[in-house]
DNA sequence: GCAAATTAATGATTTATTCAAG
DNA sequence: CTTGAATAAATCATTAATTTGC
């Protein structure tokens, strides 16, 4: 695949800086970087991550087989199996590691720091320096969109009632005139197995909710699993 | 750039980061691409040489390499300035080069591709292969922009107003008296939960809900995740 | 319970913007 | 003002979770 080719890139430069890259980026005021503020040696950066990095080597990836192409058809070749798998399915210590550096305050490691996350990281699991640096990348872009999405949640129209959560993902008005039969009962319940009404949970029977005199009865579904993950 | 890489430690900094970054300033959302930009794609050579172009093949290796930089500094910090210039200044051998790749239909050569060329224009100056990339990355940005420019130059724009945001929970009469089967309420639910409501896609089949003069029901959907994916 | 059908997450790439050296 | 470098926003593609009908 196409891969990494950018990832390379990033990875040979030497990454500079890093930090700084901070938020406040935007502020685009003049001032430049920060002189040297810190100390700091040089410490090198630049040394060959790259070997480090890319073991080359490595049968890894592999990859790719095709690419491009379309996607779904099978189509005969290929296929494959890729040993390996074909992503990086982390784990849940590296995951955990990960989002402590990023509650940390780590957003966009240099290379060398990269280096140093992936092979502690890969104690627990095959992990590549890339996968750390996607990992950063995506992460922080995502807690971007919820930030903005949330934002604009609350500004925006004000739904009224509710904000977020707090929605309910299906209304609906049922006709539940007449005695509801068993029948209507049990499908009722299995409909409802992965959704939730405010009200109660545990009855899930339909009498429950019809009231005299009415043909109709309004039930909010939420769902169970909202977040889930 | 460069420069000192503050290494700063991991995390130092924390920051603000975040949350600012609201600014609108970057909202570049509102009009997405309408333009058309999509269009550009038009090229489409692009895509044809592409896989032409990159074989692909995998077998990679990679390359990388030079790696960076890494050089330069003298042992002694890093000072920085670099007398030497910082970044890649292209000969003119190496742009016309480039430029013939380019008007070939090259535009994301893959690593290895990446490894000969810039080792192939190695002979006429100092280069590595990020340059390389990024060269075409820019060179293709580049030309879309005139591109885009142009085309706006001679198109009018209707303000687009702006679109996004609509969140409006999506209202359904429908027809279930009597025995409204679990098996179309599943279905509806199945293909509405989803995010498919506003425009309306009518292969929700609706239809099949509304029946003749009946009772109603009424199906309120909110999407479930506000912007989606 | 289970396997097929769907949806939500999220790893990996690509494209658009922004920053700043020259 | 041009353009190398870097970063952020969009997208694409796979994988893990849920749902759902039996």
């Amino acid at each position: 695949m196409k891969v990494h080719q950018l990832a390379r890139a990033f990875w040979d430069h030497r990454q500079c800086e890093t930090s700084l890259t901070l938020g406040c980026k935007r502020l685009r005021p003049l001032a430049p970087k920060l002189p040297g503020g810190c100390g700091d040696e040089p410490i090198a950066s630049s040394f060959d991550l790259k070997s480090f990095i890319r073991p080359d080597s490595a049968p890894q990836k592999l990859l790719p087989p095709n690419p491009l192409r379309d996607k779904k058809h099978p189509s005969p070749g290929q296929v494959e199996s890729h040993p390996g798998g074909t992503r990086w399915n982390p784990t849940q210590e590296q995951i955990g590691m990960l989002e402590m550096l990023y509650r940390g305050g780590m957003r966009t490691p240099n290379a060398q720091q990269i280096e140093q996350i992936a092979a502690q990281l890969g104690k627990y699991g095959k992990i590549e320096g890339k996968n750390v640096f996607y990992w950063f990348q995506n992460h922080k872009a995502r807690e971007r969109q919820r930030q903005k999405r949330n934002i604009l949640a609350l500004t925006t129209h004000t739904t009224p009632s509710n904000p977020l959560l707090a929605a309910p993902a299906l209304t609906l008005n049922l006709d539940i005139r007449g005695e509801v039969g068993g029948e209507e009962q049990s499908l009722f319940k299995r409909k409802c197995r992965s959704w939730t009404f405010e009200g109660g949970e545990d009855n899930n029977s339909l009498d429950n909710y019809k009231e005299e005199g009415d043909d109709h009865k309004t039930l909010e579904l939420f769902p169970l699993h909202p977040e889930g993950r």
